[in-house]
DNA sequence: TAAACTACCATACATTTGTATGGTAAACTT
DNA sequence: AAGTTTACCATACAAATGTATGGTAGTTTA
């Protein structure tokens, strides 16, 4: 009953896919067309009519973007993870993608914010282990005691932020770390962003 | 130049940032005056031009469903957490949302998945701690190794999920617990669902 | 009291969108 | 060789959608 996609289909819902988790919105006809190239809605209709007919669409008929898809195995989408930040000690952070997670279709970012993957130990006592994908918002203000990602000297750690009357000082939740105390001897002190929330996959260790 | 909202445009406001979050996509002007009951869509267009003109949405004109929200600070929206679950001992769980977290935007549940937020330590090895939310999704078959919610007589468990050829065992991170092993002693045992992710909130401690 | 704003309604219209129908060409069955 | 599937195109049409314009009534502001 339910056949193998074709080449062009299975891209097609890919695209669907892409689009809803990415824009959180499945694209009207026209735009999957202009998106392949098609010069014609009719095209990009009878692929979803077959696509549906094999069971991996569902349309609400005559509704605007009402494409619901119904695979279910496609739960999990890469996501690039941006670089690595430093619990502990200052860490590298790379300019391209280092590493993709699987991040469950639950994970629909805010616009903008990215994520980065957590090495070191140092905000262990707030439960964040190495490893852990850190979501961070670069379009917040940092406050008093939140988590904010910065950037010192070219290389990225994760701490909490406390602003004092002169200085900022970065701590860890871990006591065998030092604050960090941002004066002028930082010029090239920068805050990255503010990190929203903490994600785990559980699929690694699945056998 | 930013005024402030009247009344109603700020319940229209919250109605498309709850429709964005929701269902991920954002409303018509039709389906706007539907759920307000106005027998107009133009009326709708005139609050949405208000709102508009006082800086707290954009419109792609022409498009359909081009609202972008502008106002950054709603990223965060309730969400029902269905009950508490024990990573140690069983839990009684409960009928009715018994509280709500504050989930970033990022979180938009994959279809029929809900929250629990865990109480004890018995899966700290897997760095899932007390007060952490597991995403849960009923709708996929566990495999070994997986960490799953469990109901065993109107209590709820987190463990890891093992199948034996004749009985089921349910293996707790901690080694302070010992496994539970599934066989006709347990006649209302089902498996709730699995558990895809892990979330923390980084605002509670923020001052 | 006049002007401005808010909150609605009705009607009209151009696009967008989904859908139906028919056609062409290539590739692959049978 | 005839039929089927796949991958496109064109045209046509109804409904959905966004928009423009004008109107009424009540409230607030100047």
């Amino acid at each position: 009953m339910k056949k193998e996609l074709t080449q062009i289909q299975k891209r097609i819902l890919d695209f669907l896919i892409e689009q809803k988790v990415s824009k959180g919105i499945p694209p009207t006809l026209a735009e999957i067309a202009l998106h392949f190239g098609y010069k014609n809605r009719a095209t990009v209709q009878q692929h979803l009519q077959a696509i549906e007919k094999k069971g991996f669409i569902k349309k609400n008929p005559k509704l605007s973007r009402a494409i619901e898809i119904t695979v279910e195995d496609k739960f999990f989408i890469p996501r690039p993870v941006l670089g690595e930040v430093a619990a502990g000690n200052p860490l590298t952070i790379y300019p391209d993608a280092i590493d993709t997670v699987e991040l469950p279709t639950i994970a629909r970012m805010p616009k903008d914010s990215f994520l980065l993957r957590v090495k070191g130990d140092s905000l262990k006592d707030a439960y964040i282990f190495s490893g852990d994908i850190v979501i961070v918002n670069p379009n917040l203000e940092p406050k008093n005691g939140q988590i904010v990602v910065a950037i010192l000297d070219d290389a990225a750690v994760v701490k909490r932020f406390y602003k004092k009357k002169n200085e900022i000082e970065l701590v860890s939740e871990n006591p065998d770390y030092k604050p960090i105390v941002i004066d002028k001897k930082y010029p090239s002190f920068r805050i990255v962003g503010i990190v929203v929330g903490v994600y785990r996959s559980m699929s690694k260790k699945a056998v």
